[in-house]
DNA sequence: ATATTAAAAGACCTTTTTATCTTTTATTAT
DNA sequence: ATAATAAAAGATAAAAAGGTCTTTTAATAT
């Protein structure tokens, strides 16, 4: 679906949140070790993405990544659409120029479907809103290693 | 979403079935420029399904290409597969290799909803049918241009 | 038979995506 | 001040996707 780059800036935009809410800066190294993506890769999507202002940073020591709290609330949508184009949002699933109603392709309705929900999909999550739900999913099953006795 | 490759495909076989229906075999040349695709591109797409047994060819004058009228009914899915691999039916949005139930993405289930759709569609959908909706449309389409006095 | 037609095969090329590495610049702790 | 740290910049390269071309093989109409 999206591109490995997008993946990419995905996991580490959230992984960044959610380690600025501990109050932490991580580094690039940091960064690609937990998300699982190759180290200069890592370095250059989020050098792009910080000249793009989707991500803060600073240089030297106790430097690394953190994020603009007035973007935190930025739908998903403008962040994929810097990184990899809009195509996957309005394009056809026939890949046709001209796909519409007046002129559709053998797919049109049915594909139309599924475009709707990749696009609300990403106008209403945030960088925000994935860490909230990785930290309520987290501490659900952290509670299983609660002692409950 | 799909590959150029998997989109000439779809375009093609639908215009293939298309014109089987009028006891028509179309060639390369003929099927790249009604699909706008290139040429050589085409035939080497078309080759590659044949020999997979997709679609079904007659070498030399008044030759060309022709489904297996057994084969018209099979789902979407399974020429879309043999062309690009089946990532997109059954991976993760985040790009990760164990996202499940117990350790889900931060997009899990949304993301989950809209590969369960791209699956449906596929699966349910034939050549066949995506021939009759156009046809369906064309025919709908003509009769605006009946004159209706 | 043979000229013509059209697919099959496969080598080759270009662009985009993905990834790596080196050098430079900025920051901070000491 | 300076040593250590970490991002910025940019060159390079490997792999995958997308596309082109030439030669060979098979079929058929004449």
């Amino acid at each position: 679906m999206f591109k490995k780059e997008t993946e990419y800036a995905l996991r580490g935009m959230v992984y960044i949140q959610l380690q600025n809410l501990k109050e932490r800066r991580p580094g690039v190294a940091e960064i690609a070790r937990e998300i699982e993506a190759p180290y200069f890769f890592t370095a250059k999507i989020f050098q792009r993405l910080a000249k793009q202002g989707f991500v803060k940073s600073m240089k030297g020591k106790g430097g690394g990544f953190f994020i603009d709290p007035e973007k935190k609330d930025l739908p998903l949508k403008e962040l994929i659409i810097a990184i990899e184009g809009e195509e996957l949002f309005i394009g056809c699933g026939f890949g046709l120029k001209n796909c519409d109603e007046n002129n559709p392709c053998p797919m049109h309705h049915q594909y139309g479907m599924i475009r709707d929900q990749i696009n609300q999909l990403v106008a209403g999550e945030t960088i925000q809103s994935l860490a909230r739900n990785t930290l309520s999913k987290t501490l659900a099953f952290s509670r299983e290693n609660v002692d409950e006795r």
